[in-house]
RNA sequence: GGCGCUGUAGCUCAAUUGGUUAGAGUCCCGGACUGUCGAUCCGGAGGUUGCGGGUUCGAGUCCCGUCAGCGUCGCCA
């Protein structure tokens, strides 16, 4: 080693001591006489003391010195004189005098330092990621990203899983979203796809009878990128035998409920509460409620079917809904033009026709620009069913089930951060549980998998498979933290003719179903045992636990919202050549989106 | 693919209704200083306002196009 000790380790206890530290030049305070030298790496900062009576050529060296300079320093320890300890630093009782100095390395003038106060662009950070990495902050995430895995690691030795790794070059399954592609060279103008799961390769160590299985991990889903997703990303992947739902939550409501504890020092209480899929949607309009606040939607629709409003009237008897919720105390904080703003959100982003609003004022009354429509006792029945005091603001929509549920969760979701209904620091686990086995396809009468096709419908609800399909509910259960999804799971279908039936129901003949998941149906004839499992958006945890809102700051090299690395500058465009040897061809049309107009 | 925000010195930002030579802090360069910890003080350098076009007597500012970053809808079994 070059080094005796670490830049966040020297103590009063060290005083007198002779020690080397390596690390790079944070700041530079130069007296003129006395220059200070804050040496830093990942432990912490040390304050080193270069005097005027140094040799001539330590002070020479020390002359060339500049920010992130990398150097070697061997000197002693003494205590800083007193009223001079500086609280903030691990290291700030003492100071390190310097007898030798030796340059490592040095350093361009860099963009940004580690400690500026103004965080650059993130465009900036992403091409420089080396000097990115060096700051507090993200230092600090990728710690407690490695603590986080290494508790959840932990938590599953100690309950008996098998860590197994599977393939990152697998078999492409069209199903949901968009696989990355690998071209074999072995195999002319045949694929591989990278994994969006190991979901298969678990069900088969499941079958194999290696019952409780875990893997960190990295999934590819090529799709279009948001600030809580990235195109690769990090999942805990868990599978376990000879269980059902109860099982599968009762050991996640265990793992958070340790890593609560040994990450943020909260005591979490189990069960975590649970919510039906139904419930959520109907309460909270979204299948990942954020629970640290109310703001619930109301339905007003049978007062909407009798009132004087045509457009509510005739919503609610086209067989659509009324629905609002009440902002408490926003009314003064919401004038015409955001207001506006809310509506036109619903519009753009959802394609609802309009945003009703209602504003409770000091008398009690209710004001709005449709309130002539309504009656003295409807406008008291719909105070009474919001709960309306003065101060408070009604926004409603009117329309489908869906659009109702989406527009209001996006106010419910703004309104929460804009009025502050919540302790940011707060955290709130919870499951929402009995999802709907299908969905309806777009402009098709095809039931499509809400899940994946291998998710077994509840025991009670095998009839409705044939009955009514539509009303079917799944053993499906997602973990949300805060309004997110953090992770979700299932249980499997391991009997032969339910999956049979499934497929039928997603439009999937045997011939179909045996050319995508043949080796699947095959293993699952070869005695399989009741199984399910779950995947944790390992990245979104971290970033919750971090009390960010970015999974990019996550994530040690994430890419931009186009997929794009901007320190690698992949993707790239590879050499002819190696193009032939994969017997593949660049059509014309496809050319190069990239372009060097930029900068 | 749609909608929106942003783009001005190496970095973070400012610039009134479209108006004279585009400013500040920081960084950088030079100098002073023996107790600072966002050191301080003095001096200096640093700009094709992302790129292209248009309107105008005059554009950082308005319009069109384009590129990039971000947010969001679609999408993400």
């Amino acid at each position: 080693m070059l080094r005796t000790h670490t830049c966040g380790e020297l103590t009063i206890e060290n005083v007198g001591q002779t020690a080397t530290l390596c690390g790079w030049v944070d700041t530079i305070r130069d007296f003129g006489g006395v220059t200070f030298i804050d040496l830093r790496d990942r432990y912490g900062r040390t304050q080193v003391v270069f005097n005027p009576d140094s040799t001539p050529e330590v002070l020479a060296e020390m002359g060339k010195l500049k920010n992130e300079f990398v150097i070697k320093v061997i000197g002693k320890v003494r205590p800083r004189p007193d009223g001079q300890s500086n609280q903030k630093l691990s290291t700030g009782e003492i100071e390190f005098v310097v007898s030798d100095l030796e340059i490592l390395n040095a350093c361009k003038t860099p963009p940004f330092v580690p400690g500026q106060k103004d965080v650059p662009g993130e465009d900036l950070r992403l091409k420089h990621r080396y000097l990115d990495l060096r700051r507090e902050k993200m230092l600090d995430t990728l710690q407690l990203r490695s603590r986080i895995i290494k508790t959840m690691r932990d938590y599953c030795a100690d309950n008996d899983f098998i860590d197994i790794e599977t393939p990152i070059l697998g078999r492409s399954t069209p199903e949901g979203a968009r696989d990355y592609l690998v071209p074999s060279r072995v195999f002319k103008g045949e694929f591989y796809a990278l994994p969006q799961s190991p979901q298969i390769y678990k069900q088969i160590m499941m079958i194999a009878g290696y019952d409780r299985y875990i893997q960190v991990a990295r999934c590819f889903r090529d799709e279009d990128l948001r600030a809580d997703r990235q195109p690769e990303f990090t999942q805990l992947d868990l599978e376990m035998s000879f269980v059902d739902s109860d099982d599968v939550i009762g050991m996640i409501d265990g793992m958070m409920q340790r890593l609560a504890k040994e990450i943020l020092g909260l005591d979490l209480q189990l069960p975590l509460q649970r919510l039906t899929y139904d419930e959520a949607m109907t309460r909270f309009g979204h299948d990942a409620p954020d629970l640290r606040f109310g703001m619930e939607i109301v339905d007003i629709t049978d007062l909407a079917s009798t009132c004087g409003f045509g457009v509510f009237k005739s919503t609610a008897e086209a067989g659509k809904f009324v629905r609002g919720v009440n902002a408490k105390g926003a009314a003064p904080k919401y004038s015409r033009k955001r207001i506006d703003e809310l509506t036109n959100m619903v519009k753009d982003d959802f394609g609802a026709k309009g945003l009703a609003w209602f504003r409770c004022e000091e008398d009690g009354s209710l004001f709005s620009p449709i309130a002539k429509f309504f009656t003295e006792e409807e406008l008291a029945d719909l105070k009474t069913r919001f709960d309306a005091e003065p101060g408070d603001l009604l926004l409603l929509i009117a329309d489908t089930w869906d659009i109702s549920c989406k527009g209001l969760y996006s106010i419910r979701k703004r309104m929460g951060v804009e009025l502050e209904l919540y302790d940011p620091k707060e955290m709130h686990f919870s499951w929402v549980v009995e999802f709907p086995m299908f969905e309806r396809g777009d402009e098709t009468e095809r039931w499509t998998a809400m899940h994946h096709p291998f998710t077994a419908p509840r025991d009670q609800d095998l009839d409705q498979l044939d009955s009514d399909a539509g009303k079917t509910r799944a053993k499906a259960y997602d973990l949300v933290i805060n309004g997110y999804e953090a992770g979700g799971g299932t249980i499997r279908i391991h009997d032969s003719g339910i999956q049979q039936k499934v497929f039928g129901l997603l439009g999937l003949d045997e011939e179909s179903a045996q050319e995508r998941f043949g080796f699947l149906l095959d293993a699952l004839k070869y005695g399989a045992p009741p199984h399910g499992g779950i995947a944790l958006g390992i990245d979104r945890v971290v970033m919750l636990f971090a009390g960010l809102d970015n999974i990019r700051d996550c994530i040690a090299f994430p890419k931009t919202q186009k997929a794009y690395d901007m320190m690698t500058e992949a993707p790239n465009v590879v050499e002819n050549l190696q193009l032939e040897d994969l017997g593949i061809e660049i059509s014309k049309s496809a050319g190069n989106q990239k372009t060097d107009s930029q900068s």
